[in-house]
DNA sequence: CTTTGTGCAAAGGCTTTGCATGCTT
DNA sequence: AAGCATGCAAAGCCTTTGCACAAAG
């Protein structure tokens, strides 16, 4: 589904790897400030836009691609939103997970029980390392079962 | 993030729903079929090339407008790849989930320990009703530790 | 016969990329 | 001074939609 054919790419790594350092620029500290702020998901178009909206210009392509670079490097997390658009968030923070109404949107915070040492046992098993978890949870909620649309 | 500012449907249904029952087509068995067949994500495009491939004349449209009302009727799941693309999957048969290398795409199916009671617990907490819930667990397997890309 | 489903092509929306310029180091 | 980062615009991709024709009930 996801990766197939994605191309092995079979690099010997000869020497050392260059490792550019990350330039400090107005834009990316931006971005950075913006995620590190709030616990939540932001897609791209959005931290664009309340960038712009607090008068701070920056280009929708930078925001693009320092996103995609702080979630390469770790910083933030990367989901894919159900309505087709790129998600991220501040990884470092407490991780927790959503329960979401498929109708209205309404998002609730949920903590999962420890299971993360599961996760980390599974991967194990299959040696796996460097594990993430996405966990969201989709349902009806009360308002919605109440006074359904459509 | 995704449903922000969904326009909450307001629909007092008056009299009996029209209900209209879908009409059977081939194109719409053929998509059945491969749905139900396999306990695997595809993709509409996937769907799409594996019908024409099997002699099944099948316009792209078609195919993603038929997922989407399965979807919706809730004859199968829907769900957003990494990258970007809407994977669908019969949810009749077992639920199961994904172990899946960030790196190489490699994919291990994972069955977690019983957090299904613990999803319709806290979905009953917040008054959420119909849940659905997804897992995916994201790691680098032994073989690209071993040998990293780039 | 009426209504829905299908195909094709065009349009829409999100994301990525090419290239010249500006800014960081 | 050298090289990455940025902006803008164009291109890419997946998906949806409009419209005419074919098929189902």
């Amino acid at each position: 589904m996801m990766a197939t054919g994605m191309p092995r790419t079979e690099i010997t790594m000869t020497s050392t790897e260059p490792k550019t350092p990350i330039r400090r620029t107005r834009q990316r500290a931006a971005v950075s400030a913006i995620m590190t702020a709030l616990d939540e998901f932001r897609t791209a178009q959005e931290v664009h836009a309340t960038l712009r909206d607090q008068g701070d210009p920056i280009g929708l392509a930078t925001v693009y691609r320092t996103l995609t670079q702080m979630a390469e490097s770790g910083e933030i997390d990367c989901v894919r939103t159900p309505d087709g658009q790129s998600a991220y968030r501040s990884c470092s923070s407490g991780h927790h997970h959503h329960l979401i109404c498929r109708e209205c949107g309404r998002t609730v915070e949920i903590t999962p029980p420890s299971f993360e040492d599961w996760t980390n046992t599974v991967a194990a098993e299959h040696g796996f390392t460097e594990i993430n978890h996405e966990l969201e949870l989709f349902g009806r909620c009360a308002d919605c079962t109440a006074a359904p649309a459509s």
